[in-house]
DNA sequence: GCCTAAGTAAACAGGTCTGTGTAACCAAAA
DNA sequence: TTTTGGTTACACAGACCTGTTTACTTAGGC
């Protein structure tokens, strides 16, 4: 007989359920524990926040520490890639550090406050927190080189510095103003090590010359 | 145990106490909090620790999260005043960070840790950890007044940012080195603003010159 | 000697947390 | 049909938390 009733395999949107229960729950899990801490945030709480019971939750992670991790992994997100000219790409960091900071959702760095809740005594956490941030130094560190900037080791640490520092300032300041802080020091820092970053005249370059933009 | 000195201290208490029932009660929490985190530290903990009764410790303070607010307000110790030219001053800050980022008990700044494990909901922590935060900010400021720097301001932010970011980094890296790091851009920065900071040509100066101590 | 203040010990109340156990349910597959 | 697998609802264990209560002890000051 024709089927009255539509085919059972095409037959619902997506809309309702584009995702799979464990990315719903790592993602319910990431906006609880980012926006309010991981210590305040009971896994209970993750599980009526999505309407499913505790069991579930469980029967995707087998505790609350893979959810943690797994949380974690999740936020690190490895740079896409650019066409735009090293220097440019430096500073659009302090842009979009900018435009995170003025979104009401930003609450420091995912990393940074789960060390500081969780302690030095959990390495798992602690491990990944450090890949994070070496991998970071090490894509400044790769603009700088593309620069030819002498010493980029650094000065790549130097911005990194710049990046974490203004983080904690508006994590406790609310001050999106702090990212342009930070930007207008690395611009200082890159003009010092002979980066062209526009504004003003730079004391020596290195033999190859980049074209504006 | 390597304490019997102390415990005497403790214990005979000579006419003039060494410290009160308070200020013991407020030096443990101080460790502990620091140390372990203010949410992994209960009160049982800290009554234990120093050989008390839990009664006693809420004779002293009225619940815990009065012991928090003590133990932040404690940690909020101005700096003592120097003669040191206010160059050197500036400068030795990055020094003083990078001795205590070798100390094994270094566990990042105190009021961002607090804000990080508390959560922006807490107005009374935040209030604190933006008074402290502001007032180094302060602090660098009058310095960089003094120096004759033209934009003071911008200046004080940016160095906090160094400071700030350089303990963010000990906190995940245990990385002394970022103290350093810190402190060559902070002479680089300052170098640009046209203070003297030793080591290399200047740009400008403002008028006002100091003698190199 | 007596009184007061402070501390001790231990239990307790009421709450939260992580993680498990159990029985029922429901849909799709075999 | 029966089976199977994911789910729900809910209770529960065991631990820990803050804060209180009760009853006892101790040390000085009068």
């Amino acid at each position: 007989m024709l089927s009255s009733e539509q085919d059972k395999r095409h037959r619902m949107a997506p809309p309702p359920k584009p995702q799979t229960m464990k990315e719903r729950i790592l993602e319910t899990a990431d906006k609880l524990f980012y926006l309010k801490g991981i210590r305040a945030i009971g896994v209970d709480t993750i599980a009526a926040e999505i309407g499913i019971s505790k069991r579930t939750l469980y029967n995707h992670f087998p505790s609350k520490d893979a959810l943690i991790a797994a949380y974690l992994e999740r936020r690190f997100v490895s740079a896409r890639p650019s066409d735009k000219p090293p220097a440019e790409q430096i500073l659009a960091t302090f842009d979009s550090l900018e435009r995170r900071f003025a979104a009401k959702d930003f609450r420091g760095c995912p990393f940074v406050n789960a060390v500081a809740e969780l302690g030095p005594a959990d390495r798992a956490v602690k491990k990944i927190a450090i890949a994070f941030k070496e991998s970071r130094r090490l894509w400044f560190r790769e603009r700088l080189t593309e620069l030819g900037v002498r010493d980029a080791e650094a000065l790549a640490t130097q911005l990194v510095l710049l990046v974490d520092g203004s983080i904690a300032q508006d994590l406790v300041r609310d001050d999106p103003a702090m990212a342009r802080a930070a930007k207008e020091a690395a611009k200082v820092l890159l003009r010092n090590a002979g980066v062209d970053v526009g504004g003003d005249a730079v004391k020596q370059v290195k033999g190859r010359k980049r074209a504006p933009q």
